[in-house]
DNA sequence: AAATGCTAATGACAAATGTCACTGGCTTAA
DNA sequence: TTAAGCCAGTGACATTTGTCATTAGCATTT
């Protein structure tokens, strides 16, 4: 079965890729950024990538897009250190058969690989049920704001870019602020952020 | 050579154990947190001591510092995700012999093993130079209002914490902001967190 | 058709923040 | 001994933020 393995960090891809040559007799080929995973995707027909999220070039949400969009008979499972909901739900809408976090045993992802092969979908269950809980709750207005904001702009340049009031900025800013729980405008970026929600 | 490798994320343990086991005939064993580490450190005697830094339990800036304290005859390399220069200062502080990232090839990894064996040290010299390049330039009261501002203090609750009036609170604070060149005092919480110095 | 709920939008105003000019104490340099 | 630099500390005040009450339009429910 050939694997393309997209993983920034050298140490951990040729560990992983060593490790799945070992453990199940896979042809894995290595990319160590999205760029370069994408180049292989095109040039080769890999059975499955498996790839982390953040990476230099395309994340591997984009990766799966793609291969969604072109419909190329590639499964994807994604591997990641962390399990934002964010993430889970955008994964999931682009196709990929399997989620996974780098906590899970090495077991559990040669399990998986087999699964998604089958045409099952494998994703952690708590994953999904804090996916499913924690539901994005900006409004797209929101979410500019919040982004500007997040890059150090004033509310009146807030207001500026999307073309409205300040008081209009404002409210959005009060709101995010308050949906998310947060100190402050800068402080409910961080919290969307790090949900997969900006 | 006896090897104990600290890293909480199951699938790289275990990949980069098989890994180091194979290249270079290292007798691997593993802990999945920090609290493991340290009771093996405690029961058995290692030539090295492999560990992320942000672990449960102990980091491994912690382990690196009780075997520094208990002149434990085990050398120790860092692994991580993140060069922070606040981790590098405090891990060369703290006597380790090398300092690596995960970015790096698994030959440097080994080669980096076999030199601390030898009693030198190793880290990246880009990192070495942020470390000294970003030297904290944050005052022990400006870092101890920046905490309490991130974990949603106001002023008042900050200067009440602190046994100071919302004046001085207020200047340490914008004082703190213009140095790291933040939008407010959560951004430059943020900047500090990220940087190791809070 | 009317009521309800949601999002987009606004401005008034209170509260909070951040800047600035300042003082005092201590350490270091001239 | 004096000057300079830094940190700790303060309050006045301008600026910005965040809350709140409000309106309008649209979709959904009754």
């Amino acid at each position: 079965m050939k694997i393309l393995l997209a993983e920034d960090q050298a140490m951990i891809r040729t560990a992983l890729a060593s490790l799945l040559r070992l453990e199940a007799d896979f042809q894995v080929t290595e990319a160590a950024d999205g760029n370069t995973a994408l180049k292989l995707l095109n040039h080769q027909a890999f059975d499955l990538l498996l790839s982390d999220i953040e990476m230099p070039g395309c994340s591997g949400i984009e990766l799966a897009q793609y291969v969604q969009q072109h419909q190329l008979p590639t499964k994807v499972v994604i591997i990641t250190t962390f399990g934002r909901a964010g993430y889970v739900k955008r994964a999931l809408d682009a196709g990929v058969g399997g989620f996974l976090l780098k906590d899970a045993p090495v077991e559990q992802l040669v399990q998986a690989i087999g699964q998604v092969m089958q045409g099952k979908k494998v994703v952690d269950t708590e994953l999904l049920l804090n996916s499913l809980g924690e539901q994005d709750p900006l409004t797209e207005k929101e979410r500019q704001a919040l982004r500007l904001a997040a890059e150090g702009k004033s509310t009146g340049d807030i207001a500026a870019a999307l073309y409205i009031a300040e008081g209009t900025a404002r409210n959005y800013l009060s709101e995010a602020i308050s949906k998310l729980h947060a100190a402050n405008r800068i402080d409910a970026a961080r919290i969307a952020r790090q949900k997969g929600w900006l």
